[in-house]
DNA sequence: CGCGAATCGTTACACTCGCAACCATTCGTC
DNA sequence: GACGAATGGTTGCGAGTGTAACGATTCGCG
């Protein structure tokens, strides 16, 4: 195998995704089994906290959620009596989406574990190190997605070598 | 709403999630449409290149992923000719993973480009930056792991404040 | 005004994912 | 050496997720 081996322990977006995984992980423990709460509802509760009024398609830029998924959470939240929802008066289309009370309890219960966790992580490292962590996590997101956006731009190629693939339960294969 | 609000574009961990989902994006780019590799299988591949030979366990610890991801993966890539699998003559119960010639091929394609990809990340700050920013994900993903395990030993407490949920297309409701 | 294009939000569908249950094999203990 | 526990690996099943298609509304422009 004479190629550029990648060294996964050391591969920097390997790494990075380790750490998301495990850190989504722990603090979506604090709230999915004690309120039913999903991770896109808690992000929908949390921005809707931080911007209140916002129509759905706002939430989903600030918290960068598909729009689908935002649909879905903030149904379910309406649902179970967490949110309210209006009409925008000069625009049909939009919702006008705010913290119920029930939410807003939710909230404050959610998010001083949250900040908690952050404190806990953070304490693991000096105040400098985390500032210069939390730029460089700036920087990086930038470059990534100029990086990704360059590439997305010279994308006229056509899939080949594409392998049959199909695993497990090919229940419902039908294109429509 | 007095409550310790979130400030969503400093809270440590969504900036961590937002930067592992553009960069796991931008990498699988390079591979899902032109080779038709999962994420999942990628990383098997990654991790056999490195370590011919590991069973589906091995490669499942190395590479941190879920032992069904990983024998799923194993069997696309099986089917698609691009590993070998052999059992383990001490133990019939174990598998012996190999990249056949088939997948040699295709991560010496894409390993360059992932390796590419870092170097340009890496490129936005400086080498002593990078340094300390991958040491600082080391500790941070140690503590993180620590928490979590804490979070999980304590965890006595039963289901509560559940509302009823359910969103959408409710298709096959049955309890086994 | 009138009509085609754009936008907001939702839904259908084809996946993917992970837990739990399940074989097969091996280990540990007596 | 027999039998219950443990381990490697796979599969069933109920979620979750994103893309494309869709209805409703509004905008743009002649």
């Amino acid at each position: 195998m004479p190629s550029p081996l990648i060294e996964l322990d050391h591969f920097l977006p390997y790494r990075i995704s380790v750490l998301a995984n495990v850190v989504s992980a722990a603090i979506a423990a604090a709230y999915e089994e004690r309120f039913g709460l999903t991770i896109p509802e808690w992000r929908v509760i949390a921005v809707l906290a931080r911007y209140p009024g916002l129509s759905a398609r706002e939430v989903a830029q600030k918290s960068r959620m598909d729009a689908v998924a935002v649909s879905r959470a903030v149904n379910r939240l309406l649902r179970a009596g967490r949110l309210r929802r209006a009409v925008a008066p000069d625009d049909r289309r939009r919702s006008v989406l705010q913290v119920s009370e029930a939410g807003a309890t939710v909230y404050r219960e959610v998010a001083p574990i949250a900040l908690d966790f952050e404190r806990a992580l953070l304490g693991s490292i000096s105040s400098a190190e985390g500032a210069q962590f939390d730029r460089l996590l700036g920087v990086l997101t930038a470059r990534a997605e100029a990086i990704s956006a360059d590439l997305r731009s010279d994308r006229s190629r056509s899939r080949r070598n594409r392998p049959p693939a199909r695993t497990d339960a090919p229940r419902g294969a039908r294109r429509r």
